[in-house]
DNA sequence: ATGAAAGCGCTAACAG
DNA sequence: CTGTTAGCGCTTTCAT
């Protein structure tokens, strides 16, 4: 079935002109004359040719292609930015390719490698693994790299302001009266978004003289880890006496799973326990969950984290990776409340 | 800060061998007597040599990239397939390039232009928006095509059962004491698919001697039209007597939307109103969500999918394309019940 | 078992 | 303005 495609020879053939003429009248560079320039574009239609852009990126020495590293394609969060990187991207005639790493590094560096084969001209993390895997040793001073609502340590970063974020939703927390919040991390965001979350957190509840409590939570597992302590079902922290009034979450997701579980636990949210999320993914908005969140400024992260990478592909940037922080919002909704004794 | 990467050539002068011998040892193909093996190693090593994928599929003349026609990132039912197509894309040796087209044929021709000109060795719709486009035009016969959960004339299909689905959820409905179900319709989902949804719901409404009504709906307009009939916000619908006490929505997403209408409009769930979706997108689970719904199997949807993608591009399916049906399951969860007088 | 040579389809000087 | 020429980095016969 699949006969050969029709290469610029066959149109210059065709046409009764030089391969030159015929690539200069497909990219539209120099000027052609009318009568030989119609021929072209006739015999290109005749023979329904198309450039091969392999070729091309062969000869140029550069692709635009870009690599896009997204965490888990199921989470709406990145499933909404890689498509906004996507629509980015293409707005600007790079073509994105994906790969879902799952957070796992193994993955991770292996995608990186087959990219790397396509000569891809950038990449954008979504989501970084680290380093175990040499993903830096194979990128660094050879690829422009940046790291969008995740952060690398080298390459640039573009990052929702993820500490005051987290100080917004506790300060929010504090002001309705709780004293008792917790701090849940969820083990799908990246460690080093999590840690800003986290010290955003504990900055908040120091400045009002209370103590922190960070918990890693494994929704799938019904777990949840003191920091630093044992694990035990989660159940049992909400069972205690000692038990949170509320708490942050450092995503919309782990927020939404908290509040599944209360829900099927007898809790009442607002009035027993207030959850507060990280994200404003779409879901969060709707009648039923009505989740109090930190908005991140999608459109913005992907409108930024591209325009940097290009500026950096097409040498307009020069200066050494920098650090860019996009501003989040509180949107308060149906999760919080005061605590039941106030 | 970008040097030239190292080529073949440069790996064939530091190990002291010709262009073909380093060739061969990369390519693991013809045996490579042990010394040299280990010098051409040591060069790769040492330069950091990596393939060029363009000179090596521009010379062999097809790529091992597949086009991924996603209809909507943001929509978790095409994040998860597309995920699942990746995966199982990457498991069979080839790269996913995605393209989100927003059901737009415009968009949709365009990227399918970029990817022809790639040389992608076929392709994967997750959506596929039609052919006024001449998407068809370009594509039949020329290269490998796949539709998966979506229907084009031309090419494979990979659907789920969708007659049998709505069938399904359209008897679930009856079984429960409704004779007034409406079937909406929401603009996302492709019209052969939907096609096959709203005719599983009239052979169930048929078969029981019960009236069909097929509204389509906007739900970021909130407005319904009956088919082929005059356009009025959904507020009126449901105020009417002679409203609907069931719905049979053509996927989750309006499901879900439609239960937040319910929830802002005070029409209980499923005391007023009872809604069945299609699809078993992950938030339809939770506690306050509890659709009930028809389960496609995305799993299997896109490994039979990859896999009739493959056979095509690999010469091992010969025969003319053809249509594969993967079963649905109903799923009952919490918003169905008998109407209010049952 | 290894090397030499001929392209894959295209762009980019450089002449005419 | 148009044609000629020389590759881009690699695979692949075909000799050796």
């Amino acid at each position: 079935v699949t006969e050969r495609a029709a290469t610029i020879l066959d149109v210059a053939r065709v046409a009764g002109v030089s391969k030159s003429t015929v690539s200069n009248v497909v990219r539209g560079s120099a000027a052609v004359t009318g009568e030989k320039r119609r021929r072209v574009l006739a015999a290109i239609d005749q023979l329904d040719y198309r450039p091969n852009a392999l070729a091309r990126q062969l000869v140029q020495r550069h692709t635009n292609m870009l690599g896009v590293m997204v965490g888990d394609l199921g989470n709406p969060f990145y499933a909404e930015m890689a498509k906004l990187i996507e629509r980015h991207a293409a707005a600007r005639g790079y073509t994105a390719m994906f790969c879902n790493t799952l957070g796992d590094a193994k993955a991770e560096l292996a995608a990186v490698e087959t990219l790397l084969e396509y000569r891809v001209a950038g990449f954008v993390f979504l989501a970084y693994a680290g380093d175990a895997s040499g993903v830096r040793g194979a990128l660094e001073g050879r690829v422009p790299v940046v790291f969008v609502s995740c952060e690398g340590e080298w390459g640039d970063t573009v990052c929702a302001n993820d500490f005051h974020g987290a100080e917004l939703a506790t300060e929010h927390l504090i002001g309705l009266g709780h004293t008792s919040i917790a701090y849940f991390s969820d083990p799908i965001v990246e460690d080093a978004v999590d840690g800003a979350r986290r010290a955003g957190y504990r900055s908040a509840m120091a400045a009002s003289g209370l103590p922190s409590q960070v918990f890693h939570w494994s929704p799938s597992l019904h777990l949840v880890t003191l920091d630093g302590g044992e694990a035990g079902p989660i159940e049992e922290l909400f069972a205690s006496p000692s038990r949170p009034s509320a708490v942050v979450s450092s995503n919309d997701l782990g927020a939404i799973d908290l509040l599944d579980f209360a829900d099927r636990a007898g809790l009442e949210v607002p009035g027993d326990l207030s959850v507060v999320g990280f994200d404003d993914v779409m879901i969060a908005g709707m009648a039923r969950v009505s989740l109090t969140t930190i908005r991140q400024q999608q459109e913005e992260l992907a409108r930024e984290g591209v325009e940097i990478l290009a500026g950096r592909i097409e040498g307009r940037l020069e200066d050494s990776p920098g650090e860019h922080r996009v501003d989040v919002d509180l949107i308060v909704r149906g999760t919080t409340a005061p605590p039941r004794g106030a």
